[in-house]
DNA sequence: ACTAAAATTGCAAACGATTGCAATTGCGCG
DNA sequence: CGCGCAATTGCAATCGTTTGCAATTTTAGT
């Protein structure tokens, strides 16, 4: 009895590190306690339960690493954020952060892992690369294609597994979810012009594709209007935005009724320097916006703009990600976005 | 040369999986081509520079889970959300996701990856426990202590690369970093009773400590100065929060003349609750949040606010876990609130 | 030219879990 | 009691990299 107890507290001291110290004390191979903690092999109910046991109570976990080694797969998927056209443009962008965050919720419930990797390729070619030939994810997530396209194409090719968010060009190769942009700049640009708005403004940087194709749509609707626009290049970051606003609005003053910003956060940004100036909205400028983010419905006014489903969009890269992992070569998607007329225009 | 350049062909062609297929193409052993790869070691420079072609021809990179296997560090540090208290509580929750954005910064600044996890402990007895012993991760960082205080003590004392988001208690024994929310409480009560608010309410879930300690300090500072203060259960669930606050609104009716939010989140709604029944702040109605998010200087009329620094605490979380990493035994960090008066209070 | 020291490189043992295959045990039944 | 088959378990190779130590080659010094 001594003599048990004995053992018993060598046992508890000696820490369970691995397999192989658990299956001496099981006193059984590291073969069968693999299998009985896998769960789903061929083992001795009791031998399992009894192995079970005393992995709980010494709190053993096998090591990761060699697992995944071992399996070749990780059970992670990676998150790239490219940081491209606006290094300034921090991660905690809410678009991206409200999608992250959904991304999480989706990819934990199919039990994949996430991981999270904030890149800047103009400081590291082949951010895309490293990331995938890592080793360390079995699938790709990129969000946003920023400046970023053709490299995403290059990889495309060679790489299965990735899906990306962002804009759908005709015929490109990789596969891509994403809002119809081009889509929701005509939807914008149509309801400042029915709102009675007579020469039209975009707010935001036309280098990325995604907002490209907004200011795309948006001249394809003013063109057919008869109704002149104008694009004002502003960036993303929150410092500069206010002023550089301030700017277009002290340049544009009185020549410009409608205001199509690129995003949400622009859109508030310019409310506000709209607001300070005593320029009635939508009176004097009608604003729409674009992504339609949780705040957007709490301005004063709230904002009229445009809808990106995120909730939808992080399904639809969750889903077509998995299917990609098993094999197919899936489709694009393209989602519907959807105009929110609030009070803005 | 035929030879050769069919045996270049063949090499081109077998991918360059392993070590092992590269030292042979070059010549040398497996051990040489690490030891090259690594940069750092005692290799000719010749012989580094022809493995670098080599490597860099075939895009060869070496598997990280045999490295981080042998090496037994990871480069990852784990980041924690726990659902705890409000399941329904978000993981876009936008301060976390703040953070967290903020996070990734410093991380990809220091060399680490980040791997992001949601974890709901109701669902999951020994979340900290399985992440931990994983073995995929160097450290972890947990954000938001939510309803696991205990959970999360139990482990520190065998665990010190953690570091906690959240309030800090006397005597604790987990490394936390976070805003003094007691005196923030403080900041907010005063701010409200000094505009001439007589009676208070707190408009948020007093479980989670965070809360509980921004409550407390209002309290104390209502009792001192004679002014009663009620507590109103809010959810964070962006779907509930707007019912529950209209519902509360109703009953408060007359009664209430200074509301301090748990949180900005709660206190934009909130706001636009009140903009809806025509009731003027701060006029009728005081309005004092908690955050400072961005949103929150957008608002009409702009929030006063008590400001945490969210930048400030992801660098304080990313260098005491480094530190803890390298076997220090840290303090917490106790962030300094600040009081941002505007326009509701 | 010869020896000692320094600089490179190769060898082989880890790291810890998984899994095909073989060996063992147990069971039922004639 | 013995045979055959099924249910368990053990063995040992494998995943791909790193690294201590030994072996080899260079370099330098006399």
């Amino acid at each position: 009895m001594a003599d048990e107890d004995d053992q018993n507290g060598a046992e508890s001291a000696a820490k369970v590190r691995t397999l192989a110290d658990l299956a001496r004390i099981a006193g059984v191979s590291a073969g069968t306690v693999s299998r009985a903690l896998a769960g789903n092999s061929l083992v001795n109910k009791k031998t399992r339960e009894k192995i079970e046991a005393i992995a709980r109570e010494h709190g053993f976990r096998p090591n990761q690493m060699a697992s995944k080694l071992r399996r070749q797969k990780t059970g992670v998927i990676g998150v790239a954020i490219p940081l491209g056209h606006d290094v300034r443009q921090q991660i905690s962008d809410t678009f991206f952060m409200t999608l992250l965050g959904y991304l999480a919720d989706e990819l934990t419930e199919k039990g994949y892992d996430l991981m999270l990797r904030r890149v800047i390729p103009a400081q590291d070619e082949d951010w895309l690369d490293r990331f995938i030939g890592s080793g360390m994810v079995d699938g790709v997530i990129v969000i946003g294609q920023s400046d970023q396209f053709e490299r995403i194409e290059d990889v495309a090719d060679g790489y299965l597994p990735m899906v990306v968010w962002g804009n759908h060009q005709e015929g490109q190769r990789h596969c891509v979810v994403g809002s119809d942009n081009r889509l929701g700049g005509k939807l914008a640009a149509e309801r400042l012009i029915a709102s009675g708005a007579k020469s039209l403004a975009f707010l935001g940087d036309t280098q990325p594709i995604e907002f490209a194709a907004r200011y795309a749509g948006a001249k394809e609707v003013a063109a057919k209007m008869g109704v002149p626009i104008r694009a004002l290049p502003t960036h993303l970051s929150p410092e500069r935005t206010g002023e550089e606003i301030a700017e277009h609005l002290q340049e544009i003053k009185g020549k410009v009724d409608g205001i199509f910003a690129a995003t949400d956060t622009i859109a508030v940004t310019c409310l506000k320097e709209l607001r300070e100036r005593g320029i009635d909205v939508p009176r004097q400028l009608k604003v729409v916006g674009f992504d339609d983010l949780p705040l957007s419905s709490q301005t004063a006014p709230p904002l009229t703009t445009v809808r990106q489903d995120i909730a939808a969009g992080a399904k639809g890269l969750v889903d077509l990600l998995l299917r990609r992992l098993a094999g197919e070569d899936t489709e694009s998607l393209v989602l519907p976005p959807r105009l929110m007329v609030r009070e803005t225009a």
